[in-house]
DNA sequence: TCTGGGGTCCTAGGACCC
DNA sequence: TCTGGGGTCCTAGGACCC
């Protein structure tokens, strides 16, 4: 049997656990410059508010319902999820952690409700993040309990044992599917697909035409047949992308200039600590398609390096030079980014003959660079290309304090 | 006024090779 | 009548995931 943990309203449980006052509460997680709803606690679901619905079209409904905000705090969750992670590890021999609230587990020594429910309690009990566990045959099924476990179970646990599984997938929406998302989801009811039962019982090959290979491998996991392993080493990235929407619209070129570089930099440094090097960068820019009125650019362009290299002066001096190639005069930019490509280990590197950097010195520079910056913080040494401005930075009006990751955040607590 | 960020995989088609 | 056969590599676009 495989288990599928996953974290009930991830974001939202990582901020109540220091504000308890607001358990049963309606709460949102918004996104970068607070546009979006990116996680919502059940009460917020009760009110009708859908995921990545823009704050603006519902402001009148979280003032009425007195729905607390808050800014994205990656550093909270991304703490609370390696925290959540050990535990599992730690009841679990083989787990891949599957997203920053979802980890698949191997339970084929011994699946009983009673351990998933052990484990659920544990985690619960040491971090304050409630969990569900779902159990079946493959990857696809154990996705399914998880759902149900979440959905209709009171313990928060669900195993889908074979003589269930006929019944559950009879009243399991398809487009609820793990891996069929709103398109295929719509095409398979137009051919009166509706449930998990009906996409199951489907001819193979009419699957294989229409959703290709992937949807054959779901269908036959329904089935029962295994086609996705628990994966227990995380591979490197084959694409490492840094790209953000501004608060505001820019047609600067020096601001934009500090940003690509300041983007190149952050994606160089993803891509050093996963021991990489890229062949191919990309620089992109988006105007605001909200506003059709304004003119429209969304550019992009790839150049190649011509020795694979993850070096951030070489970078940031190449993403600078596509910019220069794509920027329009007079347009307003509202999003930008930077694609890395073409990524092979950095032991993997061919050589050019007409190569003029001296590749062992920017080594040694750049693990000097991040080690600074890990002791310091991020950004603490820097190019002079990256600036010091920072009003394109995010708007982040309802952030909570970093209270697991940040001394000066620690929560004090007064004993009389 | 206001609309997120970071990924993976698959397929088709074009350019090229012998 | 009749115009080969078998590959590789790369890229863009489209689907999906969290």
């Amino acid at each position: 049997m495989i288990g599928l943990a996953d974290c009930n309203n991830f974001y939202v449980s990582c901020e109540r656990v220091f504000k308890p006052h607001l358990k049963n509460k309606p709460v949102l997680v918004l996104s970068n410059n607070d546009g979006c709803v990116i996680a919502r606690s059940n009460e917020a679901k009760l009110l009708g508010i859908k995921m990545g619905q823009p704050v603006f079209k519902i402001r009148h409904l979280i003032n009425k319902e007195n729905v607390k905000l808050f800014s994205t705090n990656f550093p909270l969750y991304g703490d609370f999820s390696s925290r959540v992670m050990d535990i599992l590890k730690s009841e679990v021999q083989k787990v891949e952690v599957y997203s920053v609230d979802e980890a698949f587990l191997d339970f084929s020594d011994s699946a009983s409700i009673d351990r998933a429910i052990f484990i659920k309690n544990k985690i619960e009990k040491w971090t304050g993040i409630p969990i569900s566990i779902g159990l079946g045959r493959t990857k696809s099924l154990a996705k399914i309990a998880n759902y149900i476990a979440k959905k209709y179970t009171r313990k928060g646990a669900f195993i889908l044992e074979d003589h269930l599984i006929q019944r559950v997938l009879g009243n399991f929406p398809v487009e609820e599917l793990w891996g069929i998302g709103r398109r295929y989801g719509n095409m398979l009811k137009y051919s009166g697909v509706h449930t998990a039962l009906d996409f199951k019982n489907m001819s193979s090959s009419w699957v294989k035409k229409n959703l290709s290979i992937n949807g054959l491998r779901i269908q036959k996991e329904l089935k029962g047949e295994k086609c996705f392993d628990i994966e227990l080493v995380n591979r490197p990235k084959k694409n490492i992308c840094t790209s953000r929407s501004f608060s505001s619209d820019i047609s600067d070129v020096i601001l934009l200039r500090e940003i690509i570089s300041n983007f190149t930099n952050l994606a160089a440094s993803k891509l050093r600590k996963q021991k990489s090097c890229c062949n191919r960068i990309t620089v992109f820019l988006n105007t605001n398609r909200f506003k059709p009125n304004d003119r429209q650019h969304y550019p992009r362009i790839t150049l190649n390096f011509p020795t694979a290299t993850n070096d951030s002066i070489e970078m940031t001096s190449m993403a600078i030079k596509a910019l220069n190639i794509v920027y329009r005069k007079g347009c307003m930019y509202k999003k930008a980014g930077v694609i890395l490509q073409g990524i092979v280990s950095q032991t993997e590197i061919q050589a050019s003959l007409f190569d003029n950097i001296d590749r062992p010195k920017r080594k040694k520079l750049m693990q000097s660079f991040d080690k600074v910056n890990m002791l310091i913080g991020p950004d603490s040494v820097r190019l002079a290309s990256q600036g010091f401005q920072s009003r394109w930075r995010h708007k982040k009006e309802n952030k909570s304090p970093c209270y697991t990751t940040r001394f000066s955040d620690v929560l004090q607590i007064n004993i009389n």
